[in-house]
DNA sequence: AAACATTTGTCCGTATGTATA
DNA sequence: ATATACATACGGACAAATGTT
């Protein structure tokens, strides 16, 4: 009797990651809404587990910043200002762009053409007005760059304000606009070309552009 | 009788502040090496506490990137490598260089002097050779600066960062040269200028150049 | 292969602290 | 002001997982 060869990942996930994952899920969506009091003891019910992995997973999420504990008090999920965006953006911006610079560095043909897929696949995407699959495409184009550049710092600290971004998404209906689409293939092109500045330029206009877009 | 007035801050730290900001500091200081294993039990016991606050410590050490946990087998001190510094500067240039560009809206003369202020420290404990003290002074210039730009999420991050600064200054040897002086008095003199440009560079090499001088 | 030793992951009871009546 | 109710912070014990002999 065969095996199945793609077992792919048996990933056991601890009770605390389940607990991590799930809570995050429930903020970004707004299941949980902004200001909501969370009860550690409530929130294990829910999720089938004890106590401890609730704790755990809300301190990670503390410093996340979607949620704030207050010591002996209690948690609530974090506030979301449409105007957090303008604070969100700009450092976003500025590692997406050095991100850009750096995997210019290390950049493959291979990789070249990965990126231009993927710009196809969101391109479709918005076209057919799939705001949200469009949204999760535009992020794995920017982690294939990130993951180029081979920076594990900048790597980390971008799915933190990323999961803010998405956040954003849901409650703020941001929308990514068309012009996306050839600014992505204005960054390929300057990176095929090794062009630093240029590169660094575009990419930061793209980010910081959905500001100018409210 | 006269109560004291500077009850400076009566802040309740929790057992797990305790932890954290301990075992951080053993980390950062050398006394936990790179690579050496942690026993959450030692560690209560050498902190006098429970294991729950160590472990929460330990998870956020995690994220911070000090420590890496083995799911059901340790945790150990992440190794430090000097081409690390490689990674860890780039971001952070990039984000004190912006963080300069927006302080520069929000920035007061009393501001202003207070900078000049720091920088007069920093000067002298560079001209004394205590290279500690320096650094921490540097820190608190680039702080000022940062709680300036009123930007919460450039302050975590470069909160995070510049703790492993910290860290590569007590493994390699970092060494604060004394062109920072005149570096840090340009800055203040672009920000009074309002020259956002100007203040993004110089700032930006103020920090890269820390490579270079290796 | 199986049982052991060690360490982490989880559970839950209790103490402590905070807010409300 | 005191007491009461409630939620968290912490502690200690048990369960599960890993590596070893």
């Amino acid at each position: 009797m065969p095996i199945p060869a793609n077992h792919s990942k048996p990933v056991r996930q601890s009770a605390k990651e389940k607990a991590f994952n799930q809570i995050q899920e429930w903020i970004i969506d707004g299941t949980l809404q902004p200001g909501e009091k969370l009860n550690d003891t409530e929130l294990a019910h829910a999720l089938g587990s004890s106590r401890t992995p609730v704790r755990e997973s809300l301190q990670l999420l503390e410093v996340q910043g979607f949620v704030k504990m207050y010591p002996g008090k209690g948690t609530e999920v974090t506030e979301i200002q449409r105007e957090a965006i303008n604070d969100l953006l700009p450092p976003l911006a500025a590692l997406q762009s050095l991100s850009a610079e750096l995997a210019i560095d290390h950049i493959t043909a291979d990789q070249l053409k990965q990126l231009d897929a993927i710009n196809e696949r969101f391109a479709q995407l918005i076209s057919s007005n799939n705001a949200y699959a469009a949204l999760k495409v535009d992020e794995e184009f920017h982690q294939v760059i990130i993951d180029i550049s081979k920076n594990a710092y900048i790597k980390s600290i971008v799915e933190n304000l990323q999961a803010h971004v998405r956040r954003h998404f849901f409650h703020n209906s941001i929308i990514l606009a068309e012009r996306s689409i050839e600014e992505h293939k204005a960054i390929i092109k300057f990176m095929r070309d090794r062009n630093k500045d240029k590169v660094a330029v575009i990419m930061k206009e793209n980010w910081l552009r959905t500001l100018e877009d409210f």
